[in-house]
DNA sequence: CCCTAAACGAGACGGTACGTCCGGTCTTAAT
DNA sequence: ATTAAGACCGGACGTACCGTCTCGTTTAGGG
């Protein structure tokens, strides 16, 4: 039994919906989630999940920026292709885990759909991208690359690659993926 | 009024069925559709639909597909770096409409959650790369690229590329973008 | 199974919902009627019992009248005093039984809330007065009764009891009620 | 600004939560009674209107007694003919005003459906029939009617035509009909 | 030429999920 | 200890769709 926290949020009741929400999808299947089995499954009212969030698709896309956040790479050693093939190859590695990946396609396909999944989806990638541009960008400081690098498109390459095949032909991430798409990569920066 | 074709299939009603599917989503999204707003639209019955058709995705599959056809690129001049951009600038532009961009987010939505959407996308996607990867083939032949020049990955790049911007950042595919994605393109093949 | 009707509306079914108002009742009181049990009970959608009827009350005040117009009175003898006991034990006999009554309690407290439902409820019991109305306006036409003996009031006193009691006091309605009233309403028309 | 008493009951705010029972169902009917509304009208916590009422109906109930306590009748005569009429008169006065009807019947629904609120609407009809009995009794001992008078009877076909018309038909309570009830009543009585 | 078979528009049906509303319980923080 | 506030679980409401079904109509094409 969870304790009641009076009139502030329930932290507990936060956390076990975003679990239920991850437990259904590693079950079920994007097809089978629902707010109600979300709350029957965590243990709470329906309204409470109405109360913080907008939509499922916006549970959706919190509970997946969670275990998302939870898969840093690193550490850093100065080398772009080194750590370019670190960020991608832990990237390709966590998006590739069956539970991960159905979030991901979960999420997608909520955000096709509706308004505030679909700006929670948004965010959540322009964090990725950004993350992936210092990296270059740091990189360019310290010469590594020409200045006339096509950094954004490099960028959207590596994310479409993993989005393409997560969403559209749910083809496997294997790691020899990520060493192709860095040589790609390595390629185009110079 | 639609005329009565007896017991051979009405191929005014399915054509209908399709263009109805197009309509609703070019003024409604992705969100409002439903079969029975394309039956009624369509001034067909619910049956007629679910008789063709084993689902609301594989309807909306069938529509772009259709649409999609119609932006065949070309004609090829021979050379990689021209027929290559033709055929990605025709591809970005085909998909930067926003009917057929409505279409392609709507049948990705329903492919995330329905199996007969869900081959329909892989079929229609797989013919699409198969269609790049033999005109770089071609080029191979011709021997303008290196042998050991990584096609396959670079045609999950085009298309990574243009899904990515459709589904997740829905940024616009500018004719520019086409022009950056061919010189990397040609880039990693030469 | 219950058969298919096709387009048309299935009697089964709507007989079936009448039915399981009215089991519910029984079993649990007029609190424990929602729209939702009588369709499980019905082995109905929702959709169908809202198809038909506007509330809740609409289906009760269906159900209520169904089962009070089966206990019907007679015969007639001709004379006011014995056709007047009749009626009014009649009535008093089937408002008696412990299902009749509350489905006219759930009716009731429906309709003193529910727009429909209260409609429904007028419609029903204007009827019964009008059935008695006419009953006394024969022995009237007859030369049994006065020509100023205030008739409507009489009505109103013998139904005004009725569910008086079955409303407000829940006491139960023996048999020497319905001969008290009978009495009281000789002396008042005669 | 309603002032704090500390760890005594605050008998403004019990005030508050009954006035403000009344005036929502003057404005709304019955059907938008509803605890939150009555606590956030009254400005009281929920949990200070179930601390001390045990359901929405007791708290209908009470603010119904409270008002219909403020209509006693009177002054007496000491004739009964003209003392029923001083008493039926003033009852169906009170009961006809629009606010008090609503009262009555929210009390009654909710008495329909939720023990405390039956059985404090039974104890409040049950005192006031008491009333009407006394009134008759006295005019029995000062020899006005005969020993076998259907007393009991003439209580409950004047609450019972008030209540019928309040609940089931919603026709006016008008004066006439008082007249009508007393002669009807004096004639029973002798 | 008739008669059966299939396709069609229509719409009722049994279900499932939605998002809202309300009831009754619990805790906090202020008085 | 009582209060205002409000989060919480539970569950009913009325709506929207889904996919199935049957009806009555229409035409095609085989006997």
């Amino acid at each position: 039994m969870r304790s009641h926290t009076g009139r502030r949020r329930n932290d507990e009741a936060r956390r076990a919906i975003l679990d239920a929400a991850a437990d259904l999808l590693r079950d079920g299947g994007p097809a089978g989630i629902t707010i109600d089995r979300i709350a029957s499954e965590a243990g709470v009212g329906r309204q409470t999940i109405y109360r913080w969030w907008p939509s499922k698709g916006a549970v959706l896309a919190e509970a997946m920026t969670t275990l998302a956040a939870a898969a840093v790479a690193g550490p850093w050693s100065g080398t772009l292709a080194h750590d370019l093939h670190t960020f991608i190859a832990a990237t390709f590695r966590a998006a590739g885990d069956e539970t991960t990946a159905g979030l991901l396609r979960a999420t997608l396909s909520e955000a096709l759909r509706d308004e505030p999944a679909a700006s929670a989806l948004a965010d959540f990638t322009a964090r990725r991208r950004e993350q992936l541009a210092t990296l270059i960008a740091k990189a360019r400081r310290r010469g590594e690359i020409g200045a006339d690098a096509d950094v954004d498109l490099v960028v959207e390459q590596v994310f479409g690659v993993l989005w393409y095949r997560i969403a559209v032909t749910r083809e496997p991430l294997r790691a020899d993926l990520a060493d192709r798409l860095t040589a790609a990569a390595m390629a185009l920066l110079r």
